[in-house]
DNA sequence: CACGATTACTACAGCGTGTAGAAATCGGAG
DNA sequence: CTCCGATTTCTACACGCTGTAGTAATCGTG
């Protein structure tokens, strides 16, 4: 499940269903995106009358969430970006210095 | 739980009931650090009497795991990046900076 | 007003995790 | 060598999250 989500932008329930090639029953879907909406990753419009959904976050805003997420339970969170960034390839370390440099 | 964990090194599950401050049975603990050890996140000495306890990877290091992690779901990573740098604080801005300079 | 489409509510299995008792086992005291 | 307490393994259960869906309630339109 999850977020095959963030392509298109506020859809029915049953064009989830639909554009999800499994065979799934439309309740499920529902079920999801109620869920989702719960945990405020979905925003759902309920003035029309196939409620349509849409996304709170774009995938990447939701990774850069997560990143946080991971580096709140930290400590030290210095000690790890230094750990990280030793360990990507140089094309992002060169992508970043570039993005640092702002 | 967890990683209450990569304070000190080796230590047998007593101990560490022991500097869990909460009342813990023996077994909790036991069961906890053999699922851990699957998870390949502690290794067991099994030699010794006590089996002593060490955990694989520093709490740091574990944190690096996940990000990476993360990082993997992310389709387009380097805009992922950009969008983390951007919410970090100047200290840490400027670490970063200062790491990438090498 | 009735009926089909849509949504809400309820249910259940499977997995991870926190917790622990009962049973098996191990190694040293005697 | 035998027995006992310490230690470990096995089994169990509750709870929460997720995937899945059926049934019941509801809404708007013909």
């Amino acid at each position: 499940m999850s977020l095959l989500w963030d392509s298109a932008e506020s859809l029915s329930a049953n064009d989830v269903r639909d554009r999800l090639g499994e065979d799934l029953a439309v309740t499920t879907v529902l079920t999801v995106l109620s869920r989702l909406e719960r945990k405020d990753m979905v925003r759902r419009e309920r003035s029309t009358r196939p409620h349509r959904y849409s996304a709170v976050a774009s995938r990447e805003e939701h990774t850069v969430e997560m990143l946080n997420e991971v580096l709140g339970t930290a400590g030290d969170r210095e000690a790890v970006l230094a750990r990280f960034i030793g360990g990507i390839p140089d094309s992002e370390a060169a992508a970043l210095r570039r993005l640092l440099q702002k």
